[in-house]
RNA sequence: GCGCCUGUAGCUCAGCUGGAUAGAGCAACUGCCUUCUAAGCAGUGGGUCAGGAGUUCGAAUCUCUUCAGGCGCGCCA
């Protein structure tokens, strides 16, 4: 029905001679019609006659008074109204209004999908934790806000890819390996441990599974290691590692990829657990290394330098991005002649335009944003438009439990992982919770109110209105076996109690695309917290199970509708709707 | 110092590309269970939307500025 009031604006609008074609296309990308936030408006409102008044500066209660009376004459709606500074209220006709529970019976999980995505590609890039160590909970609600937004992308009509960038090239998987190759020859290093080395106990694990499987035995002596190593940290660490790949080549080699398996494979696992897939594992090794002409690091790097935007100075190459408004200029590869995190990321960024995507999402920490005007810098520096790159900031959640603020990690490699998380209070409320407040702002997580029992809990009280309905619908089904297929009485009008329910549903279609087009989810938990709110409502006024036959099967069948947006709603989010509580 | 984010009820937060009397939960107070799940519902009180200026028919929303808080500014990843 917005479609055919909107065939009418147009109408509207053409008649407007006094506005030129410009201002008009203005208008017809301004104005909103939408569902009413509330039905003492009636069903359906625009603001063009607003938006017209202020690109041409008209009077808008002029213009309203115009539309209304165009409206009117169609006679395809029951009432139309101008109200308020120029609003126009449309109040349809019964059918119409109605329609929207056949809709959502009949498209079931498809209720909600648009093609606003136009089929276009979209690859979104998220997690990417260093495959170092288990994740923790702060990379939950870059996990949780990533998958959610593809889901929601998807059912928006764009192709979406969703990728893990592995970053296994660099420093900090040598000291993994380090880490590891320590622990499995503990006996020989007895109390020796690097202060920057990995401390947690997954490392101690995987230097046991490795012992178990390999048996391996060091054929030089560990003082050969270990002795005389520099006493800055950095350096003692960087030459330990040195020493191991030049003493031990085969077993470091071994020992590498091992823990880098163990690691990606206690990663998926909890991104398993967590409802979180991945369509591509990208490997930063993948890219080669920038020694080799032929890698891609190298092949971007030169390009770059081609265009005059790489350069040399103090034995280094550098990458001019401050021309694109970064604070200084940045290495690429070091005066040693190794590439930086940077240069392998220019060359991930390329190889990710190169496969032809129409658009390009990174989610990352919000602590990366000073990273932006550098990767973007880079972009326009391999002739990419960068509008096709937009970077989601995630920030960091703080925990709590018992009433303190949860530690992330400690000196002793002790931390609170997702695992533990989920262990605590199941995948389903920690994606909610960390999906409830917009993603790059500071949330605080209150793990005891995710676990409660009271209203204060969003997500139980939404879960409750879902499992209410569930209930209803069995008892239906037992007594009548077959679930209704028409809501009569709410069509014809002689049952209205369901109709600020309805009212609410056809809202949905709306929220997801708002949440698509802002790729914020927390707009779709906050519809479904109103929603669940105005069910709670209507089953506490109405007792379902004993009205007449001919409304029992219509309230059914509306909340079937009712029970298809909610679920449909969490599981744009990951989330499962439960049944019974 | 520079850059980004935030400031809405006592607390935790919504507020859709500027729009109709600024909303919800908690906390406080008052009601509602012999019938479908009270993990629920209904109601009362509570606001200088951090302060100031500007843009306009109209500002919590946009611009500027002041104040307060958070984060980032490596040849780390």
């Amino acid at each position: 029905m917005i479609k055919s009031i909107n065939n009418h604006i147009d109408k509207f609008l053409a008649s407007l001679d006094d506005i030129d074609d410009n201002q008009k296309g203005i208008i017809k990308n301004k104005y909103a019609t939408t569902v009413t936030d509330d039905l003492k408006k009636g069903h359906i409102t625009s603001n063009v006659c607003m938006i017209t008044a202020s690109v041409a500066n008209k009077n808008p209660k002029e213009l309203a008074e115009i539309l209304t009376k165009m409206l009117s004459d169609s006679s395809e709606f029951k009432t139309v109204e101008s109200a308020g500074p120029g609003f126009i209220n449309v109040t349809l006709h019964r059918a119409d209004f109605t329609s929207v529970v056949n809709e959502v019976n009949k498209n079931l999980i498809n209720y909600g999908e648009s093609s606003i995505g136009k089929s276009k590609s979209v690859q979104i890039e998220f997690v990417s934790a260093n495959p170092t160590g288990p994740l923790h909970v702060g990379h939950g609600r870059g996990a949780a806000y990533g998958d959610a937004i593809g889901r929601i992308l998807s059912l928006s009509g764009y192709k979406v890819e969703k990728e893990y960038y592995i970053n296994d090239a660099g420093r900090q998987i040598d000291i993994l390996t380090t880490s590891v190759f320590i622990k499995v020859f503990k006996k020989h290093f007895t109390d020796f441990f690097p202060t920057n080395a990995y401390k947690g106990s997954y490392i101690e694990d995987i230097g046991s599974i490795f012992i178990d499987k390999n048996n391996p035995e060091l054929s030089v002596d560990v003082s050969l290691l270990k002795d005389d190593l520099p006493i800055d940290e950095e350096k003692e660490i960087d030459e330990l590692i040195l020493r191991i790949k030049k003493n031990e080549p085969s077993l470091w080699l071994n020992l590498k990829d091992f823990a880098l398996n163990e690691v990606l494979t206690s990663i998926k696992d909890d991104l398993k657990l967590f409802n979180v897939s991945f369509d591509q594992w990208f490997y930063e090794s993948s890219l080669g290394d920038v020694s080799d002409k032929n890698s891609q690091v190298a092949a971007a790097i030169n390009t770059l330098k081609d265009k005059e935007l790489a350069y040399e100075e103090k034995g280094a190459i550098w990458l001019n991005t401050s021309s694109s408004g970064d604070d200084k200029n940045r290495v690429l590869i070091r005066d040693d002649g190794r590439a930086t995190y940077f240069a392998s990321d220019v060359a991930y960024h390329k190889d990710k335009v190169d496969r032809g995507f129409n658009k390009l999402i990174n989610v990352w920490g919000a602590d990366h944003h000073g990273y932006i005007k550098r990767i973007e810098a880079s972009l326009d520096g391999l002739g990419f438009e960068k509008e096709k790159l937009s970077v989601q900031l995630v920030q960091f959640a703080n925990l709590f439990k018992d009433g303190k603020k949860v530690k992330m990690s400690t000196r002793s490699g002790d931390f609170y992982s997702l695992a533990d998380l989920i262990k605590d209070i199941g995948t389903d409320a920690a994606r909610f919770y960390y999906l409830s407040k917009q993603a790059d702002q500071h949330l605080d997580f209150d793990l005891d109110l995710a676990k409660s029992d009271t209203k204060e809990n969003m997500f139980y009280y939404i879960q409750y209105a879902h499992a209410r309905i569930c209930s209803l619908i069995t008892k239906y089904e037992e007594e009548y076996s077959q679930l209704p297929e028409s809501a009569q009485s709410i069509s014809n009008g002689s049952y209205k109690s369901c109709d600020k329910l309805i009212h609410e549903m056809s809202k949905y279609p709306n929220v997801v695309a708002r949440s698509c087009s802002a790729l914020q989810p927390h707009l779709i938990i906050f519809y479904l917290k109103d929603f669940a709110h105005t069910f709670h409502s209507f089953y506490n006024d109405n007792h379902v199970l004993t009205e007449s036959k001919e409304n029992i099967d219509s309230i059914i069948y509306c909340l079937c509708g009712a029970k298809t947006v909610i679920s449909n709603g969490l599981g744009l989010l990951g989330i499962k709707a439960i049944e019974k509580m």
